[in-house]
DNA sequence: GTCTATAGCTTGATAGAC
DNA sequence: GTCTATCAAGCTATAGAC
């Protein structure tokens, strides 16, 4: 019979995550392009056909590392469906938490950035917008709940739904790109009560 | 003595001019790092110890695109500043006028978005900060003008700078990305009437 | 001013030993 | 599972002829 094999129990951290969040840092401050294969090894302490070995390739971290931060907003925006509270209430809160996984996530939210906002990179697809398109549906649909219970005015949904994007936008771009200007959750907050000024029935209890 | 040299004259377009351009189309639809001075010359027609003589080399070429976008940027703000009218329309028409700006010169916003937004890519420095800082205090201005003419409340003056930019942040982005979303200069507009809606004394004249 | 040809370097990926 | 050693391909930039 075999002896007992070490490579059951992981020393510390695993060969494969520390592989995965050197690539998440690599990535996100130089670009995938930019970011050789050599470097992702060298900051895990292995060597380069390890990298190989648990993942296809370059192209196969890479959208390991996508897949897992895109999960959690998907399962921010699932919660969200089945909260109760007003409108208002529940836009704010729901903001507010994407708002603080992205803080949470710096390294990977600015990786998506850069490749969504970025050049191409030469990247393998990966399909934010299925992503984006939920996020953006999630709002309008507590757009109109609230416009439905007479907590927003009738009035352009698109274009207030535009203004909220554009908050969390410049909140999120000032965070990764002026970090001085102290932008902040409460700021976030209080953009967004100024939007809906214009929009709601009554002030906010 | 000499007989008539023909450089003088450009025949249609100056081969320094073609490279320009090119440089630009290519820059902005592939990034930096990943356009190279081979596809850069085969677009203008040229072979590569061309572009090196013109251009020191390929930061060169990259250096001087950027500075002949930003100085119609600087114009437009220095035009503003002399402008008559209320603080309100000031914003409004200062506003339409950049988004038409970047309207018109897309590959070069693209370009810009990619090397700000997105990985260093290796690009030359180039002061974006200066520009947006510029920018930033113009907005500033006119919204303090405002409140002293009393078109608008009193409140809190970089809530609604970083509200506006979110707007024009917004229009921009999704023009770039989304194009099949109805971003115009009249959504824009919209936009940015709704941020007023809580800050004027009275309705826009 | 413009060309051909190439030097010199870095990259993603793999073969084969252990 | 992890290593050393190496390959083929692609890059920027320049030498040197015209």
């Amino acid at each position: 019979m075999k002896v007992a094999r070490k490579k059951q129990v992981s020393p510390d951290i695993s060969v494969r995550n520390r592989l995965l969040s050197a690539a998440t840092e690599l990535f996100s401050s130089k670009g995938y392009s930019a970011t050789t294969t050599r470097e992702i090894v060298t900051a895990a302490g292995v060597t380069k056909p390890v990298l190989y070995y648990y993942f296809r390739n370059k192209e196969g971290i890479y959208l390991e590392l996508m897949h897992e931060a895109f999960t959690k907003l998907d399962t921010l925006l699932d919660a969200s469906r089945s909260q109760r509270g007003s409108a208002p209430l529940r836009l704010l809160r729901l903001l507010d938490q994407v708002f603080t996984l992205f803080l949470e996530n710096i390294s990977s939210a600015t990786l998506m950035f850069n490749i969504y906002y970025g050049p191409p990179q030469g990247a393998p697809f990966f399909d934010f917008d299925a992503y984006f398109l939920k996020f953006e549906d999630t709002i309008r649909r507590l757009i109109k709940i609230g416009i439905q219970q007479r907590e927003f005015k009738k009035g352009s949904i698109e274009d207030m739904l535009w203004l909220i994007f554009g908050a969390l936008n410049v909140a999120t771009n000032v965070q990764l790109f002026h970090t001085k200007k102290g932008m902040d959750r409460g700021r976030l907050t209080r953009m967004l009560k100024l939007i809906f000024q214009g929009f709601l029935t009554q002030r906010l209890r």
